[in-house]
DNA sequence: AAGTGGTCTAGACCACCAG
DNA sequence: TGGTGGTCTAGACCACTTA
């Protein structure tokens, strides 16, 4: 137990999730919860500000807090989510490392990475199949001086695992974007388009703390099994 | 001049959104700030919150405030975007519309919208059309008991505006889902698809402050013209 | 060791909502 | 009018970075 306000707030969103505490009642009042949690008010605030942001509740003034029926919106995934904590929602779900190897960058990489001496670059290829289809195909180009080390095991578990847990580097914010393009013909061999004349291609620029550039990601999906949703809250 | 700490975001903002404080810098520390805008730190802390999670600077403990380059990351489209936000920054963008009526809602828009009586529905249809193609179809389900009085001309403008500012209702938070569809005979007939295959659908949900459904729409985008930006940062 | 941001406290006043 | 959440203060201790 470190932080008090993130073990108030695991605590509450917990309670939500599992259904102890009813969508659309009350939550106590920040200054009864001063009480039950023996803390100061701004301390609940954080707990409950965060629970705001995530959807569990909805603060109302001169009313209170009101919990939100997350079932009901099957839920934020926005953020940073990579493939595999999407994948252990499902089942029958693999992942084939197509390519994995150092390359030099061209002067497309060289721009998109922020490189200006000659690095050399991870490209990786990556299919993920589900229920026996191929149906996203992942490239991913890394700065090797700040990941080295990189084998196919890693590749097939997890690059964020790996980047986090074993080289300790803290992965802070990423810009996503979509857009829908006709298929390459790496596409067409890759994945299995069964006659798809699109696919949905998601670039991910992902940052580290000091906002140096870390990756740069595409993920090409067959359209029919793409799915995006997005929470947003209005802040002010 | 009301909030304190929405001030002082505004004035860094601006000044960072204009290039009058460089990026890569860092800021003044937040101890300098309390003496600089004459106010505790813990307002301080709140504008620079304010300005980490809308991308214009990332905080590192022991160091600082370290100021994005903005312009780098053209920008959070994230949140609450209405197609007139959004036409502002384009030219040759003009608004018709092709439906108003209202409905009473079948099973389906029931669910959707929670409904149990049978109120009636706004049906609302828009066609925007970008430079002279037809590029999105718009479709709004709005209950009229919630948003009497709408007209044609309000609907070439912006629902949004109309509710916030006239109404005054307060719109909260949304939920929002991308995917990608076969073009509807519908689609077919007041877009031009060009021979595209696909359209890309984006459902929105927006609710009220006090967690009730207000309005359920979908957009139905020409795939080449579909562009989705998402901002995520690491909040814990 | 000095300075930074992160957390936490115990108070205060205000705007808003309900009975 | 009493209770709610929103803002703000002046202080404290801590973890972390840099020199």
């Amino acid at each position: 137990m470190k932080n008090k306000y993130l073990s108030i707030y695991d605590e509450i969103a917990t309670q939500i999730k599992s259904g102890e505490i009813s969508p659309d009642t009350l939550l106590p009042s920040e200054n009864d919860m001063t009480v039950r949690y023996d803390t100061s008010r701004e301390t609940i605030r954080k707990a409950l500000n965060l629970l705001s942001q995530n959807g569990f509740i909805q603060k109302v003034r001169g009313k209170g807090s009101i919990v939100i029926d997350v079932n009901k919106f099957d839920f934020p995934i926005s953020g940073l989510v990579s493939f595999k904590e999407l994948a252990q929602k499902m089942d029958n779900v693999k992942t084939i490392v197509s390519e994995l190897s150092l390359i030099k960058p061209d002067a497309n990489m060289k721009r998109q990475l922020n490189l200006t001496s000659n690095n050399s670059v991870w490209k990786i290829g990556r299919i993920r199949e589900i229920d026996g289809e191929k149906i996203i195909l992942d490239k991913d180009y890394l700065i090797e001086e700040l990941v080295p080390g990189l084998t196919e095991e890693i590749c097939a578990d997890s690059i964020y695992n790996y980047v986090e847990n074993e080289l300790h580097l803290t992965i802070s914010f990423a810009k996503k974007e979509i857009v829908v393009v006709e298929p390459t013909a790496e596409d067409r061999e890759l994945l299995d388009l069964d006659g798809f004349h699109n696919v949905v291609v998601i670039k991910n620029y992902v940052y580290f703390d000091d906002t140096t550039l870390f990756q740069y990601t595409e993920s090409r999906h067959r359209p029919d099994k793409f799915r995006f949703v997005d929470f947003a809250r209005r802040t002010h």
